[in-house]
DNA sequence: TATAACCCGAGTGATTTGATCGGGATTGGT
DNA sequence: ACCAATCCCGATCAAATCACTCGGGTTATA
């Protein structure tokens, strides 16, 4: 398993998913925004959780991302496993070959001992687990109206106007290095 | 906190080091040999390990490495800290301005915290008992290189019978690389 | 039809990974 | 005094991965 980046966003964005999925299918483009996360990266986050029945997409304008089952049945191990597609790690690959001999190949069997305990350990935090945190500490979710096709209709006057088709505000790294 | 194949790497060279160590220092390139990792990248990790103080080195002939401390004492958390030095990967580092204008960032403590569980799950496991494992799981160790399988085997009934320094007599290199 | 949203794959610059090389510095054995 | 073993260090490098962009599509609503 790896722990990455990559991971972090995709839980992050679940998170947002969780905290507002009531309100109806939450687009991506909303996590975008309030994640600081390029959409089109969100894009194939969520192409991946949705090929693992994570969350499921509706389409057509309106939709958006629900989550796949409740979210006290979602774990942070699922969803980085969804993301972080499990590279065979062990640098031996399947071959028993990987010491020629004498002693065995111990990478295998330590890292994948070591490997499962650290999926279950990330199997026992819930999404909902996650999301509690959150709202325990002091978060609060604005369920913005937008569209709204599960829910009551409203009207959305001012809708917020991005700069561009996906703009993240440039982000350009000023900092040449470190 | 990042777990790679990097992390995985030290972990196992540290667990082929306690499990030897007795013998004297252990060097580089008889880890090398067993757990098929190139030297040089071997030497940037201990590099690293022993500017953590988990591991001492002896220079000269007949050196090599020993354990900074007990192996009670070393856990997989400082392992993997030691050579994966921490990022921040926050992705809004100390930076304020991470909300784009609704939501909060929540990123920031979301991940320290469910960061500070998974330190504190592999704080939880010592280098001693990834070595128990390897040995409840019937490895054996042989403090003699005895890598070729057809040539000269030598007749050894009793295997831990160096006191010196792990001598390496013959190594026949036909091992080279690939 | 116009538009909002998901969908998809190719491409890109920066960073990391894992390795190689070329040298040092230190020490034990002869 | 030499030599060889071993740690030490830095530069460099190909390949992979990361985080992201671009440019289109498909689907569904209005």
């Amino acid at each position: 398993m790896r722990l990455t980046t990559k991971g972090r966003f995709a839980v992050t964005a679940m998170i947002d998913l969780a905290l507002r999925q009531d309100a109806g299918p939450v687009t991506l483009a909303a996590i975008s925004q309030r994640q600081q996360i390029s959409l089109s990266y969100l894009e194939q986050l969520f192409g991946k959780l949705r090929r693992h029945n994570l969350v499921e997409s509706t389409r057509g304008p309106g939709g958006g991302y629900t989550l796949g089952r409740k979210s006290t049945d979602i774990t942070v191990a699922d969803i980085i496993l969804s993301v972080d597609e499990p590279i065979d790690a062990t640098h031996c690959g399947g071959k028993e070959n990987c010491n020629g001999g004498d002693g065995r190949c111990m990478t295998h069997d330590l890292w994948a001992s070591l490997n499962s305990k650290m999926v279950e350990f990330l199997d026992s935090v819930s999404l909902q687990k996650l999301v509690d945190d959150q709202l325990a500490k002091g978060l609060v979710v604005e369920l913005k109206p937008s569209l709204k096709r599960a829910i009551s209709p409203m009207p959305v006057s001012n809708p917020i106007r991005m700069t561009g088709p996906n703009s993240v505000f440039d982000l350009g790294n000023v900092f040449a290095k470190s």
